[in-house]
DNA sequence: AATGAATGAGCTTTCATTCAT
DNA sequence: AATGAATGAAAGCTCATTCAT
């Protein structure tokens, strides 16, 4: 029985999407045209038009699913019962990962609720970017046993932005993400070792301040 | 008096100069033509080519006094007195000053080294980039007592990367260099503080291994 | 009933390569720009890099057409059966009335070979020249019964040298190709008579010589 | 004592002319550009326009003392004693010689009188085309004992344009013109040869029906 | 539903030429 | 007399997007 009409739709769409991730995280959103991702897709670049209002509709409705799974594996993780620093570390590498197998999507999610307004799976983004960040704060507050105080915010922010600087910086190589994957994956195990360890020394630090 | 032949040809390329890195920071260098350029600079988009090569060159030519400024003031910083720890922080503080009011020059710094080889300037730009993280990696060595080691270098990446990672967070507002600066001088600080009390306790903690 | 999609895109297709052709012949190659010939055929400049990957293989793709034609022609010609005499003087009024009539293809004809290697076309036409020039030097050895010698050569280069000469100097003149053919078919008809003439009586002078 | 100042502008002017030949003669009219002749004169473009109205012009007055070189020499060789076909092949030699060596005065030579109305230079350079063809075409009617009918006209043409051919045919290749000389001369010696031989057959013949 | 045809806006760059000094 | 500054027009080409079928 051949797929009825609906499936076959399906599949292009799939196609395109499958077409567009891959040619986006390669090249980057500008370097891509549309008839690039038609010609992997298998389809007319017209096509493309009956499934994505335009190019940049595309590239948020592609990195929504991406970034949705995201959060449930992190939200997954959250709700384990090991060491809270094992599980901010296990979060922190889940979250690594996909960035490097979405190089633009962070790009997207990072400038989410900057740019346009009128987009609407922006706002799911800007949302989704919150829950996230969330997760990792709240991990951060269970290991270094902290309220939800301005310090646990900072320490967050912290160990948020200093994956990313790392991330950004092998951003510029182009190389694929397995590949980077290996190789950086003892500096991020490293880093966020020494940044929890710093929190913790920060504390005492502060503890014997107050103390005095 | 009229301002001589030179002096407005001074000042047409420092408006073009600056219009370019107006535009290039808050827009990214794919993302601006020659022609933004020159309506925002005031002139014929022709007028520039008499002072740039080309758009690469402009690009170039723009972030290099900025860096080498970098470079210099890094140099000094590098050769003053005090603890290792303070002049590490300072050093950061001035990278980081210098990153905001550049934005755009960050993002050559980043790339610089992987692209085109025939610029002089790009061989240029590399070289400071290695000599800047160099600078940042010898203090790093000086505040933690260690030799240029494997561990060393780790930890030097870390404290560049994550440096970075915070700067690449914001650079995604849209506000002035002064402002960011005022708002995240807190957070630099303590970022520094806490990765070099994570840098030593993860030594001691090694050392404890060692000594099992 | 309306043309269908298929007829129409021939349509624009043949607009455009009679329009390059007329342009070309009129202004040299150099001379005439995309949008020009868009403009006289109709469509959009963009339509052009539909069908033709650029301007020069624009340039290819018309001329390949004629001239494979008179080599057809040629080749005809040259399996005929009266005196050699005559043949040749058919094929050069051959070979002349496809340069009046297709001027620039002369001069692509004549560059093929000297410029870039990478076009598919430029070979062909390469290959094309050459078998031409072959087709009238050996005819040229059957009339004055020579071998394939130095001598033959340069009776043969200077047959065709000159016959191009003439077709050069009116190839400035504005008129038609059939008018054109009809001024000057006396003319050439003469010079072939001339040129052969001329040759017999160097063959014998050199005879004569030699017979000393 | 200083060259006053009328000298120096002599002399620039002098430069810009040879500057001028020497890059139109060896890359072609359009392709050198007013800001290169000036480099290579060692002035300013503008200066340029102080001495010529624009480019074009710069061409013709570039042209014309080349031809009006050429003209006397061939004048000074028709006046000269020795056999016709002598001097006619002498004549050919010349005129050959100035072709190699101002290839793009050549163009202009034969262009003339059909594009421009507007340039002064142009008519000129008509009336020392005509005069120069007119010295070949007495020559062929010396050495043919011909008077000044039809036949001679047709005669001298083919003469004239056989040269051209060859001398158009070799125009395509990058030699220098002293390379290109030195390669050539024996062809066109053998074609003027071979062109003199023919014309007397050819009149031997018409006498010979006419005789019938 | 799907597509080939077609286009307008845009890109970087080069050039002959003019203007103000 | 001479020049550096400046420009408008134009080049070849690419792209996202729309239209007609």
């Amino acid at each position: 029985m051949a797929p009825s009409k609906q499936v076959r739709a399906e599949q292009t769409k799939q196609q395109i999407l499958q077409s567009a991730e891959k040619l986006f995280s390669e090249k980057g959103y500008d370097a891509v045209s549309i008839r690039e991702i038609a010609k992997l897709a298998g389809c007319s670049h017209t096509a493309i038009y009956m499934y994505f209002k335009d190019k940049e509709t595309l590239l948020y409705e592609l990195s929504l699913p991406a970034l949705l799974d995201l959060q449930q594996r992190m939200e997954r993780m959250a709700a384990g019962t090991g060491k809270a620093a094992e599980r901010l570390k296990e979060m922190g590498r889940s979250y690594i990962r996909f960035c490097l197998e979405n190089r633009n999507a962070y790009d997207i999610f990072m400038n989410a609720g900057s740019s346009r307004v009128d987009l609407a799976p922006q706002n799911e983004i800007n949302e989704l970017r919150i829950r996230i960040f969330d997760l990792l704060k709240a991990e951060v507050q269970r290991d270094l046993k902290l309220e939800d105080t301005e310090e646990a915010l900072a320490f967050a922010r912290i160990f948020y932005y200093s994956i990313n600087g790392i991330l950004h910086t092998y951003s510029y190589e182009h190389e694929t993400p397995a590949v980077l994957m290996a190789r950086l994956e003892a500096t991020f195990d490293l880093a966020m070792d020494v940044l929890l360890l710093g929190f913790k020394e920060k504390i005492k630090e502060a503890g014997a301040h107050e103390g005095q």
